[in-house]
DNA sequence: CTGAAAGCGCTTACAG
DNA sequence: CTGAAAGCGCTTACAG
């Protein structure tokens, strides 16, 4: 014999009340087939026996789970709490649940935890790929977020954009030299971010490019940026791709006896939580999480409405790109050194 | 009528392959009722069908719905991603998904999340408490990750040993005035980190401690934390009790014209992301999180076993308390400057 | 407005 | 070793 839940279920709801449980259910699902009054007084009773909807037999009856799932193949990306919080917020505002799965940055399993998703009976998912991993389709909708560069994409923040920003930002501060430092040369995003800010310099000013990951594959992980070196040599300017690069240009200047903002500015992306924090506090451009997942959400949800949550399909959405922010701190400051007494700077 | 899924199930597996339904699924859960002939004749069919099992039926025919409840109220935490992982990794690898759930940093949401994901299903659940919280029991077995001297705790990091540990080596590099920096007085975990701290300091050794949160509301926030000064009064030590403070700390010093670590040193704790990054990169001191998550689960699975999954308990575990890790890097040096000469430094 | 009944997909005693 | 049947809790056409 199954099992029984200890909890109220509808039958004895129905029978304590001398009704139907077609009658309870409906009351409680505000269908309106119900007059008011019995309506009320179901609800009253279910509410003092503290009746909990099982979701079992719902999603056994509907075919819906009420669940979606997220995949977040780097779950060590620092952006991931944002994100995640972003998109279980949307989610459950819109009555569903949130399955979470990564695949501990490993190479193959993106599929697997894919497939983990699908066996639970998620009706969707979000997925963020893992560095320039097209998705294949899946057995349920999916909402790809990771930049609009790159094809299938559902929604993401519009990268270049920003890096625009920044480099307007610069050059308003009169910057003419920029060094840009990147991670990973193979992201999708942070070549957006590069090109965008290459793509807003104005006549007279230029660029180079570091890749981390290039320079410790040949000098060890920990390696030196050679940022001093940089600044004598005329950079002004250190836009990193992301946070957690800007930090680690901004420690090695300080270390090395650089001063930021007044000998060389630092600017990052993506508004990350020690952003604020640091001293001097970080200039940087950030993007509008919960305006994506909702995109990312409200776009899945239509469309497992229209066609179901068993038709693999890339989502498509109306907004494809969201803007970034510049969020002005103190790392940034006017590149020529006889105005820095203009320049507010924190004592 | 309900609607069908468009996936296979046992019933068209069981008429494709004229058994019955029942044979089809003792074989496929390997129950061992059905001759081995047959039962690898019905697992091929089945994963030629590309054959996924329904939870929902499983669920309501069993009870147990297969998947665990994750409530972090403080998901901005940047500890939080490796503790997702972990959880997730526990999780999935007895079997179980995770649902999230996050109250978004406001008061008094954590019930209701606790809720949201009661009504899920959830066997169990692992709650990260916001500061201080006291679970009350839930519907269902509770595990809780906070600190060991919580009550009710489940399983944690031994917070005090962590800052015995980093006491212990501060004291061995010489130091004597150790500035401990936390965030708020408030915290139960960064409490029992101070009170390991100063548990650890040798006779000559002297200590005070600094919150930031009591700092900054009365010179409002992003206020200088006054180090440089300190430096001046004889600190050489400033031992903060979570990296986030650290880097906060060890910026405000560079800034400042402080090098660290010749003439101060600077520890956190949690070897959060960008620990090993920064230049010098974090001497701190880093919790077990996959013993902790691996903890917390069995524990948790251990009690839904033999209580069920609707019974309030706060689990409990054998091992309450996990042991962290001192992880030297070269923000901390000797106190003694003439002895800078032997400390090894990164270039 | 209310109720009786079917059925979603599964597992498990029970019978053969 | 294999099968027929019951039933987990729900929702929804259908009948009254």
């Amino acid at each position: 014999m199954p099992p029984t839940r200890p909890g109220p279920n509808l039958s004895r709801i129905a029978t304590s009340l001398g009704v139907s449980v077609a009658t309870v259910s409906n009351a409680l699902s505000g269908k309106g087939r119900v007059s008011e009054q019995l309506a009320d007084k179901i609800k009253e009773h279910a509410a003092q026996l503290g009746y909990v909807p099982s979701q079992a037999g719902r999603a056994l009856r509907t075919g819906r789970s009420g669940v979606l799932g997220l995949v977040l193949p780097d779950i060590a990306n620092p952006l991931f709490p944002k994100l995640a919080q972003a998109i279980e917020f949307a989610a459950s505002a819109a009555g569903y649940g949130v399955l979470i799965a990564d695949s501990r940055g490993e190479v193959a399993p993106q599929t697997e935890a894919i497939n983990r998703l699908i066996e639970r009976g998620v009706e969707g998912m979000v997925i963020v790929p893992r560095r320039a991993t097209r998705i294949s389709a899946a057995a349920c909708p999916v909402a790809v977020i990771d930049t609009p560069s790159t094809p299938g994409n559902t929604v993401a923040a519009d990268h270049m954009q920003g890096g625009w920003a920044i480099a307007n930002h610069l050059a308003d501060l009169g910057h003419r030299r920029v060094l840009i430092i990147g991670n990973n040369p193979g992201s999708n995003v942070q070549n957006d971010r590069a090109c965008g800010i290459r793509s807003g310099l104005r006549p007279g000013m230029s660029s180079t490019t570091l890749w981390i990951e290039t320079l410790e594959r040949q000098n060890g992980s920990g390696c030196s940026l050679g940022l001093a070196a940089k600044v004598h040599e005329g950079y002004t300017a250190f836009a990193s791709l992301s946070d957690l690069q800007a930090l680690r240009a901004l420690t090695e200047l300080q270390r090395d006896g650089i001063h930021v903002p007044s000998m060389a500015s630092v600017t990052g992306f993506d508004d990350l939580i020690w952003s604020p924090v640091i001293t001097p506090s970080l200039t940087t451009v950030a993007m509008d999480v919960h305006a994506i997942a909702r995109i990312a959400i409200s776009s899945l949800l239509q469309t497992i409405q229209t066609r179901g949550s068993r038709e693999g399909v890339l989502v498509t959405s109306e907004t494809d790109r969201v803007q970034m922010q510049l969020i002005m701190r103190q790392s940034s400051g006017p590149a020529d050194p006889t105005r820095i007494s203009r320049q507010t700077e924190n004592s």
